[in-house]
DNA sequence: CTGTTAGCGCCTTCAG
DNA sequence: CTGAAGGCGCTAACAG
């Protein structure tokens, strides 16, 4: 009772070969009742459990995918993360899962170890990086299915799953140019990130379009910096009437920040915030957001990834998956002010 | 090019023995400068990696740790699990990360499926289970570190982290009961999840203690038939002037439905929730809870495994190590009524 | 229908 | 300081 049992063990006990316990086990065919019976209970008798790293070595498949995530406190992150785990299961795949925290060496060093854990896929958020310039394009990385999350890699040949950045965001923006806002302010992080950048972009796209000067303010992801830009804001002689706030931690700053000055938005200032959270419509009034589908994505990734795995290897070039957003009109907006009685 | 290259692929383009290719990678004494070089241009020029699956089960040791969540759209059990990633990562150890949907049965079998797949230790929030009927007291466990976190497996001798459920329970309701309420309601879900029988007796101790009686309601995780309860609750002639939630999930479904009714607390009714939500202090008024050290409790919990996979097996009992929470006064239970100014 | 042989890719052990 | 042999636990391929 040294150790843990092998099949060399079941196998003495139940008076077969190693192989035709395999067979048993494997629910191959042809294996006298008889002797599955023995076998059973024999395995029961040692606890024997089959050691899957040895059948994955000799099998060349580890019956594993990898998640790269930048963090699980994120709650968009983290949904994708739990549904992509779901997908998983229903294959009876095992998730081999590691967080960046936006760094690329951290990505890359935690990517590469799932490589040589022999993952058979990877789904990966990327952490920020100039284009062309991602430690994923390494070689290493060719012949691996992978597709990317919410980012795309520059460059690659990764299937990629996306959203309408920029549509989401014009569409936020003109929402509230309809309702004659005119000196409307962007709040986002660094334009770094692909998704901001799209959504500064659409936001752009939405003041010119409607003769508008567009200005934005780029936070930190740090909750202090987003205060100081939101009280610097707050305190112009021209002050916006309204702000366009670029994902959920940013939204949820700015909330901060209009709170520490009294301003509870759509008064004095009204506010759409990109990507939905938990108690966007609980907050008083409800904060409009431009959703995005988490959980789908995170699904939609994980069956592309399944099928790519399942294909005969003919990357070629990747895919490329644009899902879209809804705008979600609560208070904030101003929209609901005058309520149909 | 057909396929990844392998050790012996190496050593054959570098003239070497597999051996020294081997010893050049895993940094063992002894080999030359000259023939270090040779293999390094070799690893390079084949782009080899070396196979982590190979390696471990050639030395009895897989480096991952698993880690087995009901949910990870949770934020709770999310940042458990980030921060236990992060220690992970520390110890280059790799994460494979499963979710039962708080089914035993879907537990048992991702937990087995890490087993098979040797995983050193084990990270679990276990589910539901009666006392000594959870299928993680069958015996393969017994030779696997594990700590459960959050919640314990009665009858198993897993090292356990808790937090002060019922203290904390005791003190968020005797803040109400210090604000000179005497109808204080418990909203909660099933009495067969540990942490809620816990913080439901927390609830009541605090009620008999001050001579006051104790009325619970119990809620499915389903948002509807909390709305019922809030609605039955508010309509009755006695109805309680102050509310204690079990949980976040509990304390926002109880503001949904009180937000329906058109009411916000304090105002008509107080209210005090177990466990910090993101935007807690953003709602109108924000609202109080008792706030469990969420980081501190994944990171515990992977040290407290890293400890003891680092030990010469004698696992004995299992330790339990019970955390402290603290009550973060806010605005839903009337206490900043009358500011100081 | 069952068993034997061989080898997945790596590293420990022991020779040279 | 380097190499050859052997085996971790399992299963594919080929006997019998």
């Amino acid at each position: 009772m040294a150790r843990t049992a092998r099949m060399s063990d079941v196998a003495r006990l139940a008076g077969v070969s190693t192989m035709t316990v395999s067979r048993v086990l494997n629910r191959s065919a042809g294996v006298t009742a008889k002797l599955q019976q023995k076998v059973f209970a024999a395995v029961e008798q040692l606890h024997y459990q089959p050691n899957d790293l040895a059948r994955s070595l000799r099998e060349q498949r580890s019956h594993e995918i990898g998640i790269m995530v930048p963090y699980l406190f994120d709650p968009f992150f983290a949904i994708c993360a739990h549904s992509i785990s779901a997908v998983a299961k229903q294959h009876s795949y095992s998730v081999v899962l590691s967080t960046s925290d936006e760094d690329p060496k951290t990505e890359y060093e935690e990517v590469s170890r799932m490589l040589r854990r022999n993952v058979e896929g990877l789904i990966v958020i990327p952490s920020h990086a100039q284009a062309g310039d991602s430690l994923l394009l390494a070689p290493q990385f060719d012949r691996m299915p992978i597709v990317t999350l919410d980012r795309p890699v520059e460059g690659s040949g990764f299937d990629c799953l996306l959203v309408e950045n920029e549509q989401g965001s014009k569409l936020g923006t003109e929402h509230l140019i309809s309702m004659g806002h005119k000196r409307i302010a962007y709040i986002g992080l660094s334009d770094e990130l692909y998704t901001m950048c799209m959504r500064h972009r659409g936001y752009e796209n939405a003041m010119l379009g409607a003769g508008l000067r567009p200005a934005a303010s780029i936070c930190t992801s740090a909750l202090e910096d987003a205060l100081v830009k939101v009280r610097r804001l707050m305190s112009l002689k021209q002050r916006p009437t309204a702000l366009f706030c670029a994902n959920n931690l940013t939204t949820r700053h700015v909330l901060h920040g209009l709170q520490e000055l009294g301003i509870y938005p759509p008064e004095t200032i009204a506010l759409v915030g990109f990507d939905d959270f938990e108690t966007a419509d609980l907050l008083r009034p409800g904060i409009t957001v431009v959703r995005q589908p988490s959980e789908l994505l995170g699904r939609t990734a994980a069956n592309m990834l399944f099928k790519r795995m399942s294909e005969s290897r003919k990357p070629t070039a990747g895919k490329r998956i644009v899902l879209p957003v809804e705008l979600v009109v609560r208070g904030s907006c101003g929209a609901l002010r005058r309520k149909p009685s």
